[in-house]
This record gives C-alpha cells, structure tokens and sequence, in this order.
DNA sequence: CGTTATGATGAAAACGTTAACATTTATAGT
DNA sequence: ACTATAAATGTTAACGTTTTCATCATAACG
C-alpha cells in the first residue's frame, strides 16, 4: 500500500507538502499541487483513513439508526431512505446501519464512531435511544416521526395537513359520512392524523361523529376489527379514512369478506403509501409521506449542525400530499339533505 | 475523552498491559486483567477504533453494496438482507451500505477502507462492479444472483427448484396446461427457472407446448402483455408461472380487465415472494426466496474468506419453496380428454 | 544593498493503539 | 541456595496522517 510518504520522495518533497498538495492546502504553489496530484493518481494512492480519522478525531461515519428493523412495515423505509441519504451525503462520507435495538447499538454510541447519527424513528421506544445520543454528544437528527423536545432537531411530514387533505378529498368527492381508523393511541402520529381529519371536518360545517372514531392500533387486524365495527353501524359511514395502509388493507379485506364493494359501496383511504398501496385491489388512495425527502432534508440538516453544533435545533415539517388512486369514489347522493344525517 | 494511558496511569501498569488486559491476551494475569476491565468500564473508556485499525491495518468494516437501490423492486431486500447480515455478524463490525452506482462507490473501494464486501446482486450490470473488487483482492461474496464463475464466493437462491416447485404444485393441483412467462433473456434466473419448469413438465410426462413459453422481461408491463399473449391462444392454459411476482401482478391485471377471474378461471404462479404478494387480491401464490436467510450465509461465508482468503471460493444455492396463497386453484376438469385443448 | 515581510517548504511531534523485543518476577528443578 | 525456565509486565517503535513551529527563499521596500 502506498503512502503519501511514497509520494514525496517520488515527487522530490518531504511528506508534509504532499498532504498539503492533496488536501488543497492555499499554501502549495499550484504548480507543484499539480505535479504532486499527478504522481499521486499514478501511484494509485487512496489515503488511509485511520490515519486521516485519528489525527483529525473524526470518524468520516455518519450512522443511521432504524427503529425495528425486523418490523414489516418498515422495509421501504430503508430504500428510499438510503436514496435520499446518499444525495446530500458527499460521497467519502461512510454511512452505516444499524437497527436501534440492536445488541450492541446503544453501547457503540460514542462521538468517536460517529461524526453524526439519524434516527429513523417509528416509535416512542426509540426515545431512549434518542436521548442516550444526545447524551454523548453527538450532533444528532431525529428522522420521520415528530418530536415536542425542541431541543432535538427533527424532521418529519405534516401528519395534520395529511390527515386534513385526506378528508378534504372525502369531502370534495361528495362524501360527507365520513369516519376515521385511528392509529395507535399515545403516539403523536395517531393525534395529529385525527387532528388534521377533525379540522378539515369542522370547516367545511361538519360536525364530527362520535361513532366514527373508531380505535386501531396500526396493524392490520386492528384495521380489520375496526372496519367491521363500523360496517355494523346503523348509519354506515360511506369513506372511511384510515391511520395507515396497514389498517386500510385490514379494512379492505373486511369489506371483501363481508361482500362489501370498495369503493361502490364505501371509500377508504390509507396513510404512508407504502409500496403495496399500488398493489391492493383496489389500488389504494392514500397520502403520501416522501420518506426519501425527509431524508434528504434530515440530512442536510445533520451535515449544518456537524459544523455549528451551537445553533438552535430546528423542527421541520415536510408536507404530505394526497395520492389518488381508486379506492375512492364520487358519492353521488344528494348531498343537501343528506347533511346531518349522512348515508342512511 | 479518555484512552488506555490513563487507565494505565490509575492502575499503576503500562498502557500495554492495559491494550493486552482489555483484549484478553493470555499473557496477563487473571486478577489484573479483572482489576483493569473494572476501571476502564469506571471511566467509561470506549476504544479509538481509528488507532486501532490503523495499527491492526484493518477497517472493521464489512460494506454491502446493492444494485441499482432506485428500483423499487429491491425495498425488501434492503431489511431483509439487514437483518440476515446483522444477525451473524459481530456487533463491532460496521455495516455500510451503498448503491453500487452511487457515485464514488468505484473508487471508494479498496482493501483499507473493508475488510470485506457483500454485493447484493441484482443484475448483470453489476458485474463490472464485482470484478472491480475482486481484482482490489479484497474478501468478497455476491448475493442473490448465481454467478458462473467459480472464482467467486456466492450465494443465492435455487432458481431451478423453485421453477419446478412452482409447476410441481400446479401439476398437484390438476392443472395440466401449465404456462410460463419468462423472465429478461440472457439473465441466469430467467433460465434456471425455466429450466425447473420444463424439468418438472417431463417428469410428469408432459410434452412443452411451444405456445406456452411466453418472453418476458420482470417487468409488470410485461406481464401484463404476455398474459394477453396466453388469452388469446385458443388452447388458454388453466395455469401460469410467472418468472416473477411483478409479471404476475401484470398478469393478474390482464385477466382482470378481460374480466378472467382468478383462480377460477385461470390459476397463477409467482417468483420471489415480494412483501406486496400478499396483498394482491387475490394474495399470490409464490415461491419465496429468503433473502435474509441467503444474507446470513453470505455473511457467514464472508467471514469465512477474511479469514482464510485463499480456501476455494463456495458456491451455495439455497433452497426455495413454495407459499401458497390463493391465486392457485384446484382445475376439476377431466384432465384426459382436456389434454392439448384445455379451458376454451 | 540590507532589512523586512511574505510565500513556500520542511522537521518533528502528536493522535491512540498494537507488537516486537527487553526486562523483571515468580516457579521449579537440582 | 542457585540457576534455568516460564510467566507477567514494561519500553519502545511503528502505523499514516495532520499540525505546529521553524526554516528558507523570494519579493518588496527604503
């Protein structure tokens, strides 16, 4: 292996010159930052970065943390994650991954391993983590679900203006019986969704419907039970918006079984636009989070506060927009006397 | 931050002692390696891998490179090959990941900066990439995809058992006129599945129909085509096998909008087990590759070769098996006198 | 032409660890 | 008790960089 040791004797010098040349020092003449740089890719040189990292006390890594890897739900995560990662990421930076419970994860966190870790978190478990981090002072950005700490940089997608556009589009299809799937309770995904679904309900003069906030808990079957429950209501409600894909393929599949057309006879519409969501029967209208954006964005934000670690944190809220595919339909009754008393 | 000298320095001894206690070096008594673990854990010591890689001349870092981490057929891959890799290897390894043409991922590739490389293979694109590291002699195995050549280490799925338990299990089902769309030419998959399909169409004494071979690329569009293609002829299979579960998505498409029902009126097969198969309506029947099950060998056998580089390289094949779904239905007709002109 | 500022290079130390070699201390054999 | 051997620890150099500080030209100035 060659070093820049090798180098400067080719080149004449002493190695301290060579490192200068290669690392664009303004105190080489450019004509022998030139020479040098030539040998140097003759030579086939690559700098050794452990020598690079000790003396430098960086670690050229960035970490991404993934709460659960094992968890289903989270497979596309990572790919569009990735991308959006590697686009802001120059490109010696190394990147590695780990999941947050990892045997090891929390023990490996130290600033020498890390110049900088994102949390790609989907859950309240991962605050100890987070916080163990932030502990060892690390710069640090929390990925994808929102946080109240302003003290942690964080940024994720508008669950509020999703659930809002996604009952806005209920709304504008002629649906006014219009209920909702909720996530699981206590996390701020679930209240802000709901949220975001109760304002859009409230402006357009409708008054929410007790009987069509039913529970769920992010997963399929809780989608299913909840479907069912509220097929079982007198008054039916005629769209449903659902906390997630997961619980809008578990309300689908009820619908299904018990002979329900979607969406002839009730429209559903999900939440994330996780891959399969083209796939479903069918396809399913849902809101879209750009995972790969968040990403970029957290990205960039990490790499800011890699060189100002004093600025104040900043939460970020990227946008979610409705995608429509075909599990909502235009309702068609009159929607005049229909108010109030929606969907018999 | 705190190194081995000031452990030494509390524990009165050398810092070489401290190295040789903390690494368990049978040159150290018991009873002091036991005192210098109990302060070094006091102070909260953590190790400068940097230091050390530099001097061990290793990066403790094993890089995972994928294909073209844009498609988004790869999503699954990424958690399920994480969690197969994760799972054998040591917690003080690092795992990077990197799209193989992620820009720089040529030239970021050499012996000090991995120990070992894992290619995540999904095309024959990939194989410039692969003699590149290869001839950078640094450990390496590919995944997924069966190589040809004997020099490198690989493992993936068997394609060819999988093609025949594909049409072993239409055949078990009564099905007799059994199709197959084929996957991109020229791609080792495409044939070894093929090549499982005919196999299992002799051993049960049935002649290939030339109609039945219908070219595809792994593409849904594709699919969708060479489905229209198999409804057309007048002699319809009552089954078909597609090379992929994209095409069977594509095929599943056609025979909806033709208004065949499935698995009534014709019978579907897939290839690979993406997580979305499941929530196609109806969820696919397919052959399931485990990607994290072919990971963690891989990981193994990586390993393996850092260690003892120069043991002949292992090619290893996987078994794949069938997961039945509902796209696969029992065919009641007569089989004899349907022979050569089934399901008009 | 001599002094001084400036621009370019070099020498040596430092980063935190392991490893080769040297030294001390304990153990055993006679 | 005295050496020979083994077991435990210590000294020092090395890994490949960057950085601090020193040196040497060269140009600028009066």
């Amino acid at each position: 292996m060659i070093t820049i040791k090798d180098i400067a004797r080719a080149a004449g010098v002493s190695h301290t010159t060579v490192s200068r040349a290669l690392n664009g020092s303004p105190l080489i003449k450019p004509v022998t930052r030139e020479r040098i740089a030539k040998i140097a890719s003759d030579m086939n040189y690559v700098p050794n970065y452990s020598a690079k990292n000790l003396v430098t006390r960086k670690s050229n890594t960035i970490g991404l943390f993934f709460s659960s890897i094992e968890q289903g739900t989270s497979s596309s995560f990572l790919a569009d994650a990735l991308k959006g990662i590697r686009r802001e990421l120059d490109e010696h930076y190394m990147l590695t991954m780990s999941g947050i419970d990892d045997p090891g994860s929390l023990e490996s966190i130290n600033p020498r391993r890390y110049d900088g870790i994102l949390v790609m978190s989907q859950s309240e478990l991962d605050n100890r983590f987070i916080y163990h981090v932030q502990s060892a002072d690390i710069p640090l950005v929390v990925l994808n679900r929102q946080l109240d700490d302003p003290s942690i940089a964080n940024v994720a997608s508008d669950d509020r203006v999703g659930g809002r556009a996604a009952a806005d589009h209920a709304f504008e299809c002629g649906h006014r019986a219009i209920a909702i799937i909720e996530g699981k309770s206590g996390f701020k995904s679930s209240s802000e969704r709901r949220l975001g679904y109760t304002d859009s309900l409230l402006s357009h003069g409708i008054s929410p419907n007790p009987d069509y906030f039913v529970p769920g808990d992010y997963s399929i079957e809780s989608g299913y039970a909840a479907m069912n429950a509220l097929l079982d209501l007198n008054n039916r409600p005629t769209a449903v918006f659902c906390g997630n894909d997961d619980m809008a393929i578990g309300a689908m599949n009820a619908c299904f079984d018990r002979g329900v057309h979607v969406p002839g006879d009730v429209s559903l519409i999900g939440f994330d636009d996780m891959i399969f969501a083209r796939y479903t029967n069918p396809p399913l209208t849902t809101i879209h989070k750009s995972v790969s954006e968040i990403a970029a964005e957290g990205t960039k934000l990490l790499l800011q506060r890699m060189e100002q670690p004093h600025v104040r944190p900043i939460q970020r809220l990227l946008g979610s927009k409705l995608v429509q595919r075909r599990s909502v339909a235009k309702f068609a009754g009159s929607n005049e006397h229909r108010l109030g008393s929606a969907a018999e």
